[in-house]
DNA sequence: TAAAATAGTACTAATTTAGTACTATTTTAA
DNA sequence: TTAAAATAGTACTAAATTAGTACTATTTTA
């Protein structure tokens, strides 16, 4: 299925709901309230992303989270690798080369990173902007009638 | 992570030993010997994709799996669509819409689908046989100098 | 100093994936 | 006609991963 991480899609509902207000902070609590997911997770989500430089974390009272960059500057690359770790399509790649006990006989070994590489770039021109709706962002009433801002961001460049 | 499925990875294994004979068929078992990898997962792969149209099987006495095209002619995509199902990044493009609990305040749905193509073409672009070096398919003995029949595939088109 | 927030850690439950075993069906050849 | 060799199908078990929760520590502000 070549699946997301569902904390990674979750993700870019608290990220939606941060880009409202850049630099404006708001706790895990709120962004639960406004979100409709269990306010654990949000703070699971937070915290993984403000240690990847994704948002700011501010500690105490009135402290919170907040989102430095507009939507538009947020790479879907950087959100996937916060939340699931580096973009790696297989074990053989991850690290624990080691482990492979076909090795011997397997003619692939390193090129996987190849196909890495091009879903990385192909992740890497897709922005949070992108996933949203501008129009909707307040609201919060989606009618499934969302676009890109430019459907083919990826056939032109 | 957005790690691909173990098995994916076996397929390739597997898809590069029936591509040293295009045409001629091998039974699990022999594939299997040739690769090392157990008979039964040797199995479950080439007959997940038979069912895809990739391989072609042949039933009974001197049966076996067959390779119709050459390496250069199947994309990874393919591969992978056989091996995990349609390329989707999260649960909810894949059909169960009706499961997600926060869809009323979601801002996003269908909108990873864009996300999904940009992944699913860049797949499209790269062959098994990149993933191969041709010079080491019959030898099977990998020097870790394998490359891609053109490294640029991704930029130059 | 107390309260409000994130940071860190650890644990449990749920889900998914991998692997195995067994039976049915098809095809070839003696 | 029969036996053998292969894939097809189905179902089950075990392992690994992921999601979710709970609890404690630390930081910051008023």
């Amino acid at each position: 299925m070549l699946k997301l991480n569902r904390l990674t899609d979750y993700a870019v509902v608290v990220l939606s709901r941060l880009s409202n207000d850049v630099g404006t902070v708001q706790t895990a609590g709120e962004i639960s309230e406004g979100t409709g997911l269990p306010t654990p997770t949000v703070s699971k989500i937070l915290k993984l992303m403000a240690g990847s430089s994704l948002i700011e974390s501010h500690r105490g009272a009135n402290g919170g989270y907040c989102l430095n960059r507009s939507a538009h500057a947020v790479r879907v690359s950087e959100i996937i690798e916060a939340l699931d770790g580096p973009i790696a399509l297989t074990a053989c790649v991850d690290g624990t080369t080691d482990q492979c006990d076909v090795e011997a006989s397997c003619p692939i070994r390193g090129n996987w990173n190849t196909v890495n590489e091009a879903i990385k770039s192909a992740l890497d021109r897709v922005t949070l902007a992108d996933l949203l709706d501008p129009g909707e962002i307040f609201p919060l009433k989606p009618d499934g009638g969302l676009k890109l801002t430019d459907p083919n961001i990826f056939k032109t460049r």
